[in-house]
DNA sequence: GCCTCCGAAACGAACGATCGTTAGTGTCCG
DNA sequence: CGGACACTAACGATCGTTCGTTTCGGAGGC
């Protein structure tokens, strides 16, 4: 569709993720695309319009991105799959995540609490996976799974800030989910 | 030493911590205290200068935090002792490791990066634990330390997000280490 | 006990700059 | 001719900061 808006898009995700929504001006923005900043209403109605398209893509591009796991796998196999996933959407569109994950909150109003919900609800489908490999002996039968969970989402939430953009995320995944699998205990350990 | 401006500094912690640093105006933060905007600069040069400050109360807080535990433990010990130690300063001073981990870039001139020195210098001694731990047998000698120890900073720099002011640090540190250490592999886990 | 002086703190008003947004007009292309 | 796009100009609000003045409690000299 129309060339220009998803120009406008794109350009603010960049400088949102770079500055941060209130440290970005819709001057900036309007220079960054080589526009008065009066010309950019006539793609939106407000700035906030902005942040809330860039808050969409990201939470589309991440259920999207669970949506294609297999339902029929074990549920260590999807957990794997979960973090490939969700790396690989980082890595794709990192400046979409970088939004997703550190700006939301500076949306206002009911759109707040619209993607407060859809994180949670994307956090509880990780949730269930560690909760159902528990159940079926897929995963270890006395495992906190409330804990290993917040592992995972930890280092699939912070992974935007170190990430390079376009790297082999999938091999880093399964990198995870091998330490994850079987730990780090050494022959001399102490238990 | 004087109230007043530790008080001051306290206030837009907490106002940085909550709305963020662009996200709060010099006149919301003398209004949470009472006063009119220009009084503030009685204490500070600039709105800088409190993030400034607040930064470095982060920083000698989580090296503090470090520093207390002992050379001759196993290393593996020390990692649990070093997770521990960064939950517990995240759980009692909140607010202020939200701006350290979320508004230094925030910061302008020399001191961003000083701040990203501090922090690297910090990640660094976690990564020192788990190289001296896999050399020494403490931890498997096939290791991927590298993204051990990224699981790890990932799940302590993402602590602030939802851990509750207060909370019981210590036993949760111990179950991220428990995970870390051996694994979530069930009897029915296909290798 | 009174007076004076000082330093810390806050006041109120204003600064120029920039903020997000609106409005009316113009241009170019299909 | 119409619609997409951009222009210029301006709006009121708010931004961080500066300034000269005022208030006030306490220390020190008389």
């Amino acid at each position: 569709m129309s060339t220009r808006r998803s120009e406008l898009t794109r350009e603010a995700v960049r400088l949102f993720a770079e500055r941060g929504y209130h440290g970005t001006s819709i001057g900036e923005l309007a220079k960054a695309l080589g526009v008065q900043k009066g010309s950019l209403y006539a793609h939106i109605d407000s700035k906030q319009d902005l942040l809330y398209e860039a808050m969409s893509e990201g939470s589309r591009a991440f259920h999207e991105a669970l949506d294609a796991i297999p339902d029929h796998l074990p549920a260590s196999e999807r957990i794997r799959l979960a973090l490939r996933a969700h790396l690989r959407v980082v890595s794709e569109q990192l400046e979409v995540a970088t939004v997703f994950v550190r700006e939301w909150r500076y949306l206002e109003g009911d759109r707040a609490e619209e993607f407060l919900a859809e994180r949670r609800r994307y956090e509880e489908r990780f949730r269930a996976l560690f909760r159902e490999g528990r159940e079926a002996g897929a995963l270890r039968t006395d495992l906190d799974d409330q804990a290993a969970v917040l592992l995972v989402l930890s280092a699939a939430n912070w992974a935007y800030t170190w990430l390079p953009e376009g790297a082999d995320t999938d091999e880093l995944a399964d990198r995870f989910f091998a330490i994850l699998l079987d730990g780090i205990r050494g022959y001399s350990t102490p238990s």
